[in-house]
RNA sequence: GCGCCCAUGGCUCAGCUGGAUAGAGCGUCGGACUACGAAUCCGAAGGUCGAAGGUUCGAAUCCUUCUGGGCGUACCA
């Protein structure tokens, strides 16, 4: 409906501009929106104000000339008005609304998609913990966060990847296999005193129970290369729990990509020393630095440390040349907050690769509170005292844990609360959705068995739903394509829960004034149709979402 | 110290990239089931949008300063 409107305010101004009723100015976006006030129409534009300027004229008067030149051939305005400083309101005629909802019946599962990413390759890089430990509640917010942006995308018309990148070089995995040594030298009675900086969690003396139940002490006597078995060993166990963990959230990659990868043949290494024929690195003493300040970074990074060994950031730049080597034309990571002070050398890298600083995009999500009752539970991962995803999901289930997570912008904090993700009731915005699709679904059931089955639109008599509830709720599941749309742009994954929050709220509302199964059958079908509808777009939303719709509960 | 993020009814948060009288949910108070599912609906109270300036027809939204909170500031990842 929005695009026909600024089809006809196009139009007008066009008109205008012929007839010379309008100077030849920089003509802007044409905005259309939704006014609060029911008063104020249905739709309403600015474009009057906002040409005022370059007009040198009072938006009154132009919006009188805009709306005198609309040709509205189709018929669909009821009156058009020119109200406050200026704002062009629109009134639809109340039976055109119902045509809206022929494109929800013919698109089905794929109402919503869109095709504004024209194929382009996208990789979406989320999660990417170290497997030094199982995730954390942090690490699954920024799981379904990814995995969301990731769908969103791809039901725009992106070619989306996803990708999970393990950290299994250097020196922390280093210490992961240490402390599985030291826990294992403890099971043999050996009186050791673990390390401050060693992993301390539960998982960590498992492991080393694992270890020696099936190896007994064969590990005992050569310390290295204990040690490097260990690390292997440890680092599968821990990575194979994380895919585990991620399943139960719905999260699934296309690909993870180890570290390890980058250093074959010399990979990073190579790269280094492109970059220092580019002259982005010098050398001081043995440490090799890069100019990340020349693109804006605060200080100089090392990329490789005097002891000779590369850092973390030398092989995020290789990973980084790695894909967009693979074709991706966009690379979007996710990242948890803590890792913000990363963002402007990784652009800096970015651009040192030849490429544009928006080439790479970067999602921040805010760190998470896990509350129980209000009351914080503390976590650390350093001493082990954490929950786990596994908990989380098998304690709230993986709907109300994905929703919770999506229902905050994922720029501000979140408080999670294990007692309210749980319970069943109105305080968890979950059910409020999937109970109105159960409704829907329940009604259909209904209708069904009465002989009636959810018609097409060809078999309604659309007309028949003017009521205010009936056309609030057609007005909401039109939006709902331009809301995808936003979504995807903004890489905003909220958009969507607050999006079908308020059409199931619409569609409460609309259910306790109206029946729709009567004896008025033209009427019964017209009002199944639009529940229909509702539902698809609720269910469509839902999956995008990796939350279930269920059709009882 | 410096950098990034946040600040909106009692609580938790939206606010569509500058629009008309700032919105939800929870909580509080008052109503609605012999009607398709009451996990629902209807109504009410509750706000100088952290503070002060500035930009313009118009600011919760943009710019500056300040206050308060989170995170970061490694030759860790």
């Amino acid at each position: 409906m929005k695009e026909r409107l600024i089809k006809l305010l196009e139009g007008s101004i066009d008109s205008c501009l012929e007839k010379g009723l309008l100077k030849e100015t920089d003509i802007p976006f044409i905005e259309v929106e939704f006014p609060r006030e029911g008063s104020h129409g249905d739709y309403a534009s600015n474009v009057a104000m906002i040409l005022a300027s370059s007009q040198r004229e009072a938006p009154r008067r132009i919006a009188e000339r805009i709306v005198e030149n609309i040709n509205d051939s189709d018929q669909i305005l009821d009156k058009i008005e020119i109200a406050g400083p200026g704002f062009i309101n629109f009134f639809i005629k109340s039976n055109v609304w119902a045509v809206l909802l022929k494109k929800v019946d013919t698109l089905g599962d794929r109402y919503g998609e869109s095709d504004i990413g024209k194929g382009i390759r996208v990789q979406v890089e989320f999660v990417s913990a170290n497997p030094t430990g199982p995730l954390h509640i942090g690490h699954a917010r920024g799981a379904v966060t990814g995995d969301v942006i990731a769908s969103i995308l791809q039901a725009s018309g992106f070619s989306v990847s996803r990708e999970y990148y393990i950290n299994d070089a250097g020196n922390q995995m280093n210490l992961l296999g240490k402390s599985v040594y030291y826990r294992y030298l403890e099971l043999m009675g050996e009186d050791i005193s673990f390390p401050d900086n060693c992993y301390q969690g539960r998982y960590i003396t498992e492991l080393a129970h694992e270890i020696h139940d099936s190896f007994g002490d064969k590990f005992r006597s050569d310390k290295e290369s204990a040690i490097s078995f260990l690390t292997e060993y440890a680092a599968d166990s821990i990575l194979n729990g994380i895919k585990e963990d991620l399943e139960t959230l719905g999260v699934i990659f296309d690909r993870y990509f180890s570290e390890k990868e980058l250093y074959k043949n010399d990979g990073v290494t190579r790269i280094l020393q492109d970059l220092q024929g580019k002259g982005f690195i010098y050398k001081e003493g043995n440490t090799l630095w890069f100019k990340t300040t020349d693109f804006g970074d605060e200080k100089d990074r090392v990329v490789v440390r005097d002891n000779g060994e590369p850092t973390y950031f030398a092989a995020d730049i290789a990973y980084h040349r790695n894909k967009y080597s693979r074709g991706f034309d966009r690379v979007i990571n996710v990242w948890g907050a803590d890792h913000h002070g990363y963002i402007s050398r990784m652009h800096a890298a970015v651009q040192a690769l030849g490429r544009k600083r928006e080439d790479l995009e970067i999602v921040l999500v805010q760190l998470v509170n896990l509350l129980r009752n209000g009351i914080p539970v503390p976590m650390s991962t350093r001493a082990g005292e954490f929950v786990t995803i596994r908990e989380v999901t098998g304690e709230v289930g993986k709907d109300a844990a994905r929703y919770n997570f999506l229902m905050r912008r994922s720029n501000s904090h979140l408080d999670f609360d294990l007692e309210l993700a749980k319970t069943q009731s109105s305080e968890n915005p979950v059910y409020y959705v999937q109970y109105a699709h159960a409704r829907i679904s329940s009604i259909m059931r209904l209708a069904a068995e009465q002989g009636c089955r959810a018609p097409c639109y060809d078999e309604i008599r659309p007309d028949l739903l003017t009521a205010p509830e009936e056309r609030e709720l057609i007005k909401l599941i039109d939006t709902f394509p331009e809301m995808i749309e936003g979504s995807a742009k903004a890489l905003e994954p909220h958009r969507i829960p607050y999006y079908i929050n308020d059409l199931a709220s619409v569609f409460h509302s609309f259910y306790n004034k109206h029946k729709v199964v009567s004896d008025n059958s033209e009427l019964t079908k017209a009002r199944l149709f639009l529940i229909k509808s509702t539902g698809t777009v609720i269910r469509n939303a839902l999956r995008l979402l990796g939350v279930s719709a269920p059709e009882r509960m």
